[in-house]
DNA sequence: TGATATTATGCTCATTTTGAGTATAAATAA
DNA sequence: TTATTTATACTCAAAATGAGCATAATATCA
């Protein structure tokens, strides 16, 4: 008597590595098709044990990549945000994957950024943001009066901080506002836009990227996830640079340096890289022994600001 | 060809409220049964647009409750830790809610903490851990010892710190050891214990609270959820003992206020309130309009430890 | 009524953490 | 050799944190 459509469930995931100074994540071109895509395939319990296995299975068959962490994001079922299914409802799994560059050599691999290129802030607030977006989205706003507190908290406007974690809720604001591809192709505000912002995905691929992205910038404060994306020995610098991929900023040299050393997740090699400059020393991943305490100062503030006595 | 499997989902809620000086949620007694449930039903997407409007169906239907908070916690699919569903495959998608006690009068509401005893470290901690759990984990290790590392990590054993935000990571290795009852139901580890561990629910429910309460103590030190859990106005000691019950631990009553004052979610009403000592100032909360900055300062930390220096 | 218990609130103090620099070292490139 | 580049060490002030003492304002009880 309970639920009698027939209901899919597509497990899709989000493979991300760090590779040549970007961001990068495994996106498949499919013949015929201008989007692109996440590798996905449908849950079959006769056959997977578990989702992750299913997931592991898709992985494996459309793109073998070896995987360093896996983590579920959210599961996404509402109407019109999934075209496909053949009629069957489908309900939509997604997953985050991380992957050494070492490890996830082959395949076509996409700079995760153009996808949402005002999240990238290491060279100072993309200029799209003042130009394009918040004046789009103020249009749309005199349409939506209820959405303003979630445009405010969301794009940092009106005193608000800018929070490097909300990027799903930024990119849905987008899609309501029919500032992105997808909600044009989904029926919902037909008018076309001028500018269509960032790459399109298939499906609801564009949206557990998102989710991707903004977890894995919440995740990096409280645990030690961002040596998954690290090869076997760097210097702090390398370490670095694939923090400030991650969160989108620029961070303080010396001071990320302190965090690190005295998190106590890393310890030295005795071996040092050369490139240009002094050479620098070699870190490895100390792994679990330590207490896992977090890597809160990788918070991003905006400068100190003077706390407010009245 | 893909999925042919019929599959079910089923969604349910932990709600949770404070009330009596306890974390409480609602649970429901099916007749001819020993173990309570949450309320749940299957996800029906002809019905429901979202599955957040199929969970307030349900919700509405069985317990009738005002949730002031909503939120996904996690699909679960896998095999042998769901009982029902008369041959069809059932995933499980489970829901946080929260709800203010004056919003959530009537009905059952049991202490959460009777089914995760070795959760509340108020009075500082729980005996049973060194008496029961943690001799019964290391009868446990000896025939399994991969899991080591993760009872180590869970249960802040060998100077790891105890990470109040563990609770489905403590919950899921009882149930591989055997130590609670619905290892046995599921007919995991056929010996039956001595001593089961807290109070079983049906199907898979205990572990959806247990992501609930992980879910929940890790998100208030970053986002101001705590005031869906309190009145409309409430003293600061009020606030305090909330959220000493949702962490589980005691904290430094001054400190508290210092932290939630600076914090600018909350303002003064003029009133006070009137109990056994000094009448106290009622606060209410001040919506969104400060920028949401976390209370990190809820952290709990076994206190000041000197940074190891060499 | 007055002493006592209870709770709220204000304040201090030493550490630690954090944000922001300056200074120096060790390599390569010109 | 000098300039350039990168790494690393150190300093300093501001802010946050952990711990506690002191005092205020009420109810309760002898």
């Amino acid at each position: 008597m309970s639920g009698t459509t027939d209901i899919l469930i597509d497990i899709s995931t989000a493979i991300l590595r760090a590779h040549d100074g970007m961001l990068q994540f495994r996106a498949l071109q499919d013949a015929g098709q201008t989007a692109k895509r996440l590798p996905f395939g449908p849950f079959m319990p006769d056959r997977h044990r578990t989702m992750e296995i299913g997931l592991r299975q898709w992985v494996r068959e459309q793109v073998g990549v070896d995987l360093a962490h896996v983590e579920q994001l959210y599961t996404f079922a509402d109407q019109g945000r999934y075209k496909s299914g053949e009629g069957r409802h489908v309900v939509s799994v997604g997953y985050l994957a991380l992957a050494r560059a070492e490890d996830a050599a082959g395949g076509a691999w996409d700079d995760l950024y153009s996808y949402f290129p005002w999240e990238d802030w290491r060279d100072g607030r993309p200029d799209m943001l003042d130009t394009i977006i918040l004046p789009a989205l103020d249009t749309w706003l005199t349409q939506n009066e209820e959405a303003r507190a979630r445009v405010r908290l969301a794009f940092g406007r009106d005193g608000a901080q800018w929070d490097e974690e909300f990027v799903l809720e930024r990119y849905e604001l987008l899609y309501e506002a029919g500032l992105v591809e997808e909600a044009a192709r989904d029926g919902r505000n037909g008018k076309p836009q001028t500018a269509m912002l960032g790459k399109a995905m298939q499906l609801d691929h564009r949206r557990i990227s998102a989710t991707a992205l903004g977890r894995l910038r919440s995740k990096l404060k409280y645990r030690p996830v961002i040596f998954d994306l690290m090869p076997d020995r760097f210097t702090l610098r390398a370490l670095q640079q694939t923090t400030e991929l991650v969160l989108g900023t620029a961070l303080h040299q010396q001071n990320f340096r302190r965090l690190v050393e005295k998190s106590g997740f890393v310890e030295a090699t005795g071996k040092t890289s050369r490139a240009r400059g002094r050479p620098a020393e070699l870190f490895r991943f100390r792994h679990g022994n330590r207490a896992d305490r977090p890597l809160a100062g990788l918070r991003v503030s905006g400068g100190r600001k003077p706390s407010t006595t009245k």
